[in-house]
DNA sequence: GTCCAGGATACTG
DNA sequence: CAGTATCATGGA
């Protein structure tokens, strides 16, 4: 039984298949586990948390959040729901978006055929870089193969009817950690350095969602990033696409990028930064939408 | 066995 | 300055 219901409003173009199947890509989804079409998350508010599970109805045009533990603070309902417009970039108005990928020889097809998709995103800033941090050059599989070490190492749980939530580990809790540490989950000592040195600038304060905020471009932004050790051009935008939202962040150097352009245009080999920065020249400013649609296909 | 994965940095000439 | 080596593991 549940404590609270609430409803928001479901965007004009929405598609839930494809949140659904990016929610549900890795097989094992410790932060959002699904049963039925519900996705489960216990979502840390300040000193207490709140547990919740959140869905469609494409009946009613809605969506739906149960809450099923309360935190008990005044503001809940505005944090859970703000929570949920992040996560699946709910407030996007993507009208401009589809005038230009509809001219796209590249896009065009593609937003034919996923009209709706919206990019899933990583409201945490932290665990946004942390899954960053330990994608870059592995294979997808393994990566998140490391992310749930992580979780299930230093992360906490709780069981709902059955089933396990967890909570991505606090920076705080990495933060104390020695990179010694982190090597038995097979985290490269590099890697290790890269978390816990970026842990404990979330821990100092030395960054934070709101001074990335504001940027007049992904690219200012970005500059911010990458002064970071760990964080390069690749992850910095990454971060900007999932986590800080910037639709003309472009993750450039992404490796599934050129195989996607690669495969779509029956290109014989990869291609060349030059040659994306040529085609992207017809996404300005949707740049992280472009790139999305292209890891979808 | 080799090559490549949603890269970034340290080192070398 | 640009190349190159290194890292971790697993799947193709």
């Amino acid at each position: 039984m549940f404590m609270k219901l609430i409803e928001i409003p479901l965007p004009q173009i929405f598609d839930w298949e494809a949140m659904k199947a990016y929610l549900s890509q890795h097989s094992l989804e410790l932060l959002h586990p699904r049963e039925e079409d519900w996705f489960y998350r216990w979502l840390n508010t300040g000193n207490e948390s709140s547990l919740f599970r959140s869905t469609v109805d494409t009946q009613m045009n809605l969506i739906q959040i149960e809450v099923l533990h309360s935190s008990g603070v005044n503001n809940e309902e505005k944090i859970i729901t703000e929570f949920v417009n992040e996560w699946w970039d709910l407030n996007r108005d993507l009208k401009s978006f589809y005038k230009i990928a509809k001219e796209d020889h590249l896009l065009a097809p593609l937003v034919e055929k996923s009209q709706g998709l919206r990019i899933g995103g990583i409201p945490d800033l932290w665990e946004c870089a942390a899954w960053a941090i330990v994608g870059q050059q592995v294979n997808l599989s393994f990566a998140a193969t490391l992310k749930n070490r992580l979780i299930q190492q230093f992360g906490e749980k709780i069981e709902w009817e059955g089933l396990e939530i967890w909570q991505f580990p606090s920076a705080e809790k990495i933060a104390s950690l020695q990179p010694e540490e982190l090597r038995p989950l097979a985290i490269s000592q590099r890697k290790a350095e890269y978390l816990i040195g970026f842990s404990n600038m979330i821990v100092s304060g030395e960054i934070d969602k709101e001074k990335l905020r504001g940027f007049a471009s992904a690219e200012e932004a970005s500059q911010q990033l990458k002064k970071i050790r760990g964080i390069g051009k690749w992850s910095s935008n990454y971060i900007l696409l999932r986590c800080l939202r910037y639709p003309d962040a472009f993750p450039l150097g992404d490796a599934a990028l050129y195989n996607s352009v690669k495969k779509l245009l029956g290109m014989e080999s990869k291609p060349t930064d030059d040659e994306l920065l040529k085609l992207a020249e017809n996404w300005e400013g949707w740049q992280a939408y472009a790139t999305y649609h292209l890891w979808n296909a």
